[in-house]
DNA sequence: TAGCACATTGACGTGCGCGTTAACGTTGTT
DNA sequence: AACAACGTTAACGCGCACGTCAATGTGCTA
């Protein structure tokens, strides 16, 4: 078959999951040495078998990486209020005191609650630094009027970008 | 004197100049010789002087860098709209002519926007992981009240972050 | 003029985030 | 059984963004 419908349900071998997630197989494993994902599981052979949620997962890392310019060990650390929640998603049901299952909730829940603090906090600065460069560009556009009023006739059918 | 009325209106050192804008001196030297800054000035001994808008420079790189994780090689670009800004505030009005002067002003208009729509997919994206975030907290919060309710009663004052 | 804080260049070292190569094992097809 | 395609670990290398000496020169003060 040239199609691959290879490794059970879903779960991919390194070289697939690396296309997926437009991440390079190094990179994957270098991932996991770093703890950035929990060990995938291995067929018979030792190879690599990433299930779903461990491209989601690398999916979430790249996105960090690229969108906060964050370290991996600041990344791992926001992880691991993500591994709360797929522990939710797994078998919890029949586990440990409810007392445990809450304190670890409200831990997750306060670590999320610093994550988004800080987010806000960059989105802030970002936002106010998109106003200084639009009023650049307003400036900008300023200077330019005033130019060809007052001194040479020149066309400006200069190309722009919309700002949706 | 201890107080430091040093040198000529308000030029700094390099060490004065790091205090303020909380970088080390390796630093300084460092993006000057990557040329993120046009050389400072020097004394006749040969120690740098940083002028104001040496300062200011050299804050927008740790913001750019600080905010966006970008490489001092972006920034460099990025801050080569800055500098048509410079050379408008300095001595342009005796300048050459006015076409030239007006074609600089679009380049660096159309740079700082395509810069602005840069930040603007990156704000969407922060804004949609800040979402995402956002939902994570109330479901967590969700599990906690119906733990609460529904299994042992515990009291829940959580250390809260305020989202202003 | 001595002394000390501060600066200069130059060179080597370091941690991160992978890239690359080598030597070797596994899978699936023919 | 043979073969190509894919995977494995181990090790070295690299570019970036500086840190950290070392040897030397400068500025101000006493």
């Amino acid at each position: 078959m040239g199609e691959s419908t290879r490794c059970n349900e879903g779960y991919l071998q390194i070289g697939e999951a690396a296309e997926r997630t437009e991440l390079t197989q190094r990179t994957l494993r270098y991932y996991e040495e770093k703890g950035l994902l929990q060990p995938p599981t291995r067929m018979d052979g030792g190879f690599r078998l990433y299930s779903p949620d461990d491209i989601e997962r690398l999916e979430r890392v790249k996105q960090l990486k690229d969108l906060l310019g964050f370290s991996l060990a600041d990344i791992r650390e926001m992880l691991e209020a993500d591994d709360v929640k797929q522990e939710l998603k797994a078998g919890w049901r029949k586990d440990a005191d409810s007392g445990e299952k809450a304190a670890k909730i409200r831990v997750a829940r306060d670590v999320t609650l610093k994550q988004l603090a800080l987010l806000d906090q960059k989105l802030a600065k970002m936002a106010s630094l998109r106003d200084h460069l639009a009023e650049r560009i307003e400036k900008y556009d300023g200077w330019l009027r005033q130019w060809s009023e007052d001194g040479a006739p020149e066309a400006t059918p200069a190309g722009g970008a919309s700002v949706p």
